[in-house]
DNA sequence: CTGAAAGCGCTTACAG
DNA sequence: CTGAAAGCGCTTACAG
């Protein structure tokens, strides 16, 4: 009598529908909370339903319905705090509106974007979320466009795609340090940002020299190469590393992100610099990590979570049908001054 | 002539067989290499199923076949840098093997464990791997296991629910941290563990306690209720507070992960304590900002991408129809010994 | 070697 | 107020 494989074979609409003595069409009302169902029919198969342990098949139902409440959040490096910062607002806010997230992880070990955006399709995902794009990336997001997809796009942003995005001001945060930076008195100051391929690194390299250059002050490695970068520790520890080998009076290093400013201290610390006594190390993220214990970074403070938790719900306003202009949502950032960046005492 | 919405209607095996000039099932046998297809017939419709970029929709072929590609991955905190590096295991392993992963996060704020089961259940996901589970989880895996479910359990095991599990032998590494510390010369020490109902947590305090005790020490809040806590950097810091002030001649707080290491450095520092001439701090997990700048944390070391690797692997197995005993599956780990603990040298 | 047909579990007009 | 029927886009025996 019990199926081979699996016990209990699942209960479906047609279970309910023969046991309540109805049609699967009412169990669907009643379920759905359509009118027109007798309240003594409806509350019947409720009680059915539930005493059956009924759950509706969510891949059945949005096959037919054609709508889905999941949507796609494509991230580079989950192992990234940033990133699992802006994905815990993403998923948190979701819940709160009762919509799922399905995660992709596009890197060099995994898929390329346009696989990621494939499988969301493929899905028949409700709306799309971003990160990490680069301008490389304008003509995947047109096609989705044309196919009418909502996305928003997080943190950077692309040239020649008119969307939702969020953010913050990179460049007025890159001037804000660069501004306090010179007036710790440093004058020698280098910049190792993140990739040049992202907007938003860009944009923060270029605050960094224009708050310096308001105060006189050039980057000292300008026309580098290293100017830009990987943003990662690895990446920041061996910048940093010739940066002090080459120029032994360098007095300030400032990261184009947080994670790259802790190899800057690695590196200072294997060297025997001091900071801030030696030289000042800056970062920008305030990551949670950023000021722990002994470490204290001086950053740009960047509401990731915010970031991710107002781009789930720019997506959910387009997802029920909001059709304004796209938006650009530059989030309000701070300038947390620590003792890494302390004035020099001489 | 076009639909409204949506300039282009989705291409459906229908469409590319009615160019091709086959029948639906062709279609699907020829994109499914399936044998019986003459080699011609074939690659015209992949010709033409290209041509017009069709797309298989993931919904009615699960559907149709009962089973998904697709695992469900239930976290409780994305921004806790420990989840999210073994989701990072977990995300890429899926990946090489053509899985994808549905992410749901269990918290306070978010979803019970069960409304996040009962929604992979609906999508009828593949497989599901468990981080964060208690013993208070039993029935609900129980349940999957009557369903034919395959799951694993990462890090922390559960009483009771015989599945794959795969972590590290907690208790050898609290042990070992333990004797490290006593090694190095301490004789007060206190212990801030995680919560008490984390099977993992227990093993570790467990541990420290032992590899301390086989050198006479005794942990100093062994009977304290601050023994066990939320596995917070603001829990770690308010219990590390009142240890402070309460037992001045305080040697040594081991954390029960970074995390709450971190807050016991914040503590320190806010309070005038050095680490480590006048007090010693050490952690578990080894966490990438354990070992950053001047932050240099002793800790245990805790392949947390390589457990959320091999749970993947695992759950791929059992849904390849593997049927063997469940198992047990004990990574190495590392004694991370950074300057935090260097031997008192007085 | 290829196609017609049934069916996965839903929803939604449309009759009655 | 309720039900029979079609259909979402696939897959899979089963005929031919």
């Amino acid at each position: 009598m019990t199926s081979e494989l699996g016990s209990t074979s699942r209960v479906t609409m047609a279970t309910v529908a023969e046991v309540a003595g109805v049609s699967v069409a009412s169990v669907s009302n009643a379920l759905n909370e359509r009118v027109g169902l007798s309240p003594e029919v409806r509350s019947r198969i409720l009680a059915v339903a539930d005493g059956l342990g009924y759950r509706r098949n969510t891949l059945a139902q949005e096959l037919r319905i054609g709508r889905s409440r999941t949507v796609g959040l494509s991230v580079v490096d989950l192992a990234n705090p940033f990133y699992a910062d802006l994905s815990q607002g993403v998923v948190k806010t979701a819940g709160e509106h009762d919509y799922d997230v399905f995660l992709s992880s596009v890197g060099p070990e995994s898929e390329s974007l346009k696989e990621v955006v494939d499988g969301f399709l493929d899905r028949r995902l409700g709306g799309l979320l971003f990160t990490s794009l680069t301008n490389a990336d304008a003509e995947l997001l047109r096609r989705l466009q044309k196919h009418a997809i909502p996305f928003v796009k997080l943190v950077r942003d692309v040239q020649g795609v008119v969307a939702d995005w969020v953010g913050i001001d990179d460049y007025s945060g890159g001037v804000a340090l660069g501004d306090h930076i010179a007036a710790t008195g440093r004058k020698t100051v280098a910049c190792l940002g993140g990739p040049s391929d992202s907007n938003a690194s860009a944009a923060r390299v270029n605050g960094i020299r224009m708050g310096l250059a308001r105060k006189g002050i050039n980057l000292i490695n300008e026309a580098q190469p290293n100017l830009h970068g990987t943003p990662t520790r690895m990446s920041g520890y061996n910048r940093a590393l010739s940066l002090l080998q080459e120029n032994k009076r360098i007095e300030c290093i400032i990261g184009g992100n947080d994670v790259i400013a802790i190899g800057i201290l690695d590196a200072c610390r294997d060297n025997g610099f001091s900071v801030p006594e030696d030289i000042a190390v800056a970062g920008f993220d305030n990551m949670t990590f950023s000021s722990a214990g002994p470490l204290e970074l001086t950053t740009v403070d960047v509401p990731r979570e915010q970031i991710g938790a107002i781009g789930m719900k720019f997506l959910i306003e387009r997802m029920d049908g909001f059709t304004g202009p796209p938006r650009r949502k530059f989030l309000p950032f701070d300038l947390a001054i620590r003792s890494s960046t302390s004035p020099k005492s001489d």
